[in-house]
DNA sequence: TCTGGTCAAGGTGGT
DNA sequence: ACCACCTTGACCAGA
């Protein structure tokens, strides 16, 4: 008997644009106190998803990086943590309370691996701000940040031990956040998994981008050995399953999850708890869609769907 | 109130 | 060489 918890990323579509938790304004516009009017308004609409999602029983969710707008941009440097520090522990006593996972995924401009040294210096402040800001809301290092390995650069060895590198160089409090992803691209689930060994940090196994990435069948063995990448200092492994978006580029998310192709792959997981991030366009509504059916069509006798 | 151009930012792949 | 795309759309000026 093993359990998979069901989470989404950054937006509630039911709840509408007061919940939004991505308010943001433009750098030409950014004064200390409409940042710290968009944060707080962020924060608040964060509470009322969390509070929405204990509602309907999801317990684990992807905390926008946008939620404290432009906060690494050297122009826009404010206060943030010291000022709202109330809003910031409560969302966390909220989480604890209530046993939530939350993650967070910075974007496609974090690049740890860069050669650049400006790209390197914003990519290491940006992680400092998503570890800080689950640092202040009191959440452990199961709350991850989860991240790509980053570019090529036309040497993956090379790029790979730069990564290594860089990631050695990053403070502890950050380096114990940290997971990394595969990608559909750049770094299949094999390069991970062995920079994830190499460096003891957990891998998040990306479905969707093994099968825009991997022809070979997912093997139970395959997935035991990414399981294996977390501690208990991380929590239970972190998954991200997403279906292919008809007549679209390869790796383009669909609006919802496929029910069939997910109880398939629900067949085939180790027996391990797991928490499994859908990234679907239509966010909430597509995992209540999903565990709807899951719960109608398949009565599983060693598998419970929170 | 609506819309199209633009926004802090990097790297890749298709043309 | 240029452009669209992506994580996670959202802002804003001009109509």
């Amino acid at each position: 008997m093993f359990s998979v918890r069901l989470g989404y990323a950054c937006i509630n579509v039911t709840l509408g644009p007061r919940a939004r938790t991505s308010r943001t304004c433009r750098i030409s516009n950014a004064t200390p106190h409409r940042l710290e009017d968009l944060a707080r308004a962020n924060l608040v609409g964060l509470a009322e998803v969390l509070r929405w999602n204990m509602a309907h029983k999801i317990k684990v969710f992807r905390i926008s990086s946008g939620i404290i707008p432009l906060a690494s941009h050297p122009l826009a440097q404010w206060p943030w943590k010291e000022r709202l520090s109330r809003e910031i522990s409560s969302i966390g006593d909220y989480a604890k309370e209530h046993n939530l996972r939350l993650s967070m995924h910075p974007g496609q401009y974090t690049v740890l691996n860069s050669p650049k040294k400006e790209v390197l210096a914003a990519s290491k402040a940006e992680l400092s701000y998503h570890a800080e800001l689950l640092d202040e809301m009191g959440l452990s290092s199961q709350h991850k940040v989860i991240l790509h390995v980053g570019g090529v650069y036309g040497d993956r060895e090379t790029s790979l031990r730069r990564f290594q590198k860089n990631f050695r160089m990053l403070p502890r409090t950050v380096r114990n956040r940290l997971a990394i992803e595969n990608d559909e691209r750049s770094y299949d689930v094999d390069s991970v998994l062995n920079l994830c060994n190499s460096l003891d940090m957990p891998m998040v196994f990306d479905y969707l981008h093994y099968k825009a990435y991997n022809s070979s069948p997912l093997r139970a063995s395959f997935l035991d050995q990414v399981y294996s990448t977390w501690t208990a200092r991380d929590g239970r492994p972190e998954l991200h399953y997403s279906t292919q978006r008809r007549r679209a580029r390869k790796g383009a998310h669909a609006d919802t999850i496929d029910t069939r192709d997910f109880m398939r792959f629900l067949k085939i997981l180790p027996k391990h708890d797991i928490d499994v991030m859908l990234e679907a366009k239509a966010k909430d509504a597509a995992l209540i869609r999903l565990r709807n059916e899951l719960r109608s069509r398949w009565s599983p006798t060693d598998v419970i769907i929170e």
